[in-house]
DNA sequence: ACATAGCTTGCTCGAAACAAGCGAGTGGAC
DNA sequence: GTCCACTCGCTTGTTTCGAGCAAGCTATGT
């Protein structure tokens, strides 16, 4: 029904051919279907993204899409492992050696930074992993394995906390990362619903402040405050 | 596919006509559905539930679910007003006229009680909240206004609490109502991933005991840590 | 020139949505 | 009180469209 824009023509005979090889070839046909998929889930949802859509918009054919990824489920699954490799690549970079507090405090940081450089493509993940939720058990077992690493990073941070006595030793590790990764999954959610009311950085180093008033050894630590 | 029961014949002509006007029987028709609906999206995800299914499940025909609701979206959105009707009254049972610490402690408690009683409704209508996050820019207006109702009510609650002194004057009522509720929201999404995992009304009430560490003025107020 | 692999086109199946129709009960006219 | 027309809940026929599959086309590399 909508006029379908094309990325770009799909140049097959560009003039002094760049000698592709094949892998390059499909790597560059499915990146572009990648980004037109976002883009589609960004504006649209995933209900409401065709396969031919995608397909035409990274200016190629109506089938294009389902031929490579075999359905539209295994197309946005690849979506998001795409992103949850770019997010663990960005976090990691900035946690670097840390440990403890100052970890937990760089992983903070490295969502504030995604966020501000990826805001639209972070979205676009986000209404997938909320969507996934309500799906196959098979993709909502794999959601359950991503919380579960994300805890259990955040929790590995607390404990370490708590050894170099930044944090209380009466802190229980577990039950703090549920609450930090509930904070940001809810927050998350309640911006993808209103983009413009949420503030994101100021939330997330308020909560931050927070927590850290309850589990933080009271001397020390407390150092922050945005 | 899969054999469909249907839960009770639809038993039109039952001995001893019990004198129905047709505005009873569109509402036990419509009700029948709306149940059925729920059941599947429990049973299968959103996507995976046609309306021939709800149709024939509630014990109807193929397009009874189209002919009444119009939609797919609209028998969802529906429902969802239902379930958003029944929480409502669940709450200001509970809250009564209670004010400030007290209201929110009720509030509190009226979500772990309707939880452990509707766990399975519940379930589904929150499948269904965090999909709608990321279709029509209606529907996500509709959800960003709950999100914000939700907010005031709890923003409402702290500051009888400050006026109350019970909590902290230098506390920010929209700051604390933003936490809550994206700690809400985002317990709920990690429990639909892995249900047996997340254990509700411990970490509700964990979270109400720290949030209360920070804003509750330190000599009151602090009383429960069940 | 032949094979390979990326890509397209033809086709089938099933779901959503709509429209037309059926039949039971109701209300009004006489 | 009887009959007819109408209403309204529900069903069935049909169209449109998307997902997914399979067969085919075409250019590139050997």
């Amino acid at each position: 029904m909508v006029q379908m824009r094309r990325l770009k023509p799909a140049s097959r005979a560009s003039n002094k051919a760049p000698r592709l090889t094949q892998a390059e070839r499909t790597a560059i046909s499915d990146g572009r279907m990648l980004e037109a998929a976002m883009a589609l889930v960004l504006e649209r949802g995933t209900h409401n993204t065709t396969l031919r859509e995608v397909g035409e918009l990274a200016g190629y054919s109506r089938g294009l899409a389902s031929n490579r990824f075999g359905s539209k489920d295994e197309l946005f699954a690849e979506l998001i492992d795409v992103f949850n490799e770019r997010w663990k690549k960005e976090s990691s970079a900035l946690v670097g050696s840390k440990t403890g507090l100052e970890a937990f405090d760089a992983a903070n940081d490295s969502i504030i930074d995604f966020m501000n450089d990826n805001s639209d493509y972070i979205r676009a993940m986000f209404i997938l992993y909320y969507e996934t939720v309500g799906s196959s058990a098979v993709m909502r077992e794999r959601l359950a394995e991503q919380h579960a690493a994300y805890r259990r990073a955040i929790a590995r941070y607390i404990s370490q906390g708590i050894a170099e006595q930044t944090i209380k030793q009466t802190v229980d590790p577990s039950r703090v990362a549920l609450q930090y990764t509930s904070f940001f999954f809810g927050l998350v959610y309640q911006w993808l619903a209103n983009p413009d009311l949420i503030e994101f950085e100021s939330a997330l180093h308020d909560f931050r402040d927070a927590m850290i008033q309850v589990i933080g050894e009271p001397d020390k630590a407390v150092r922050r405050s945005a």
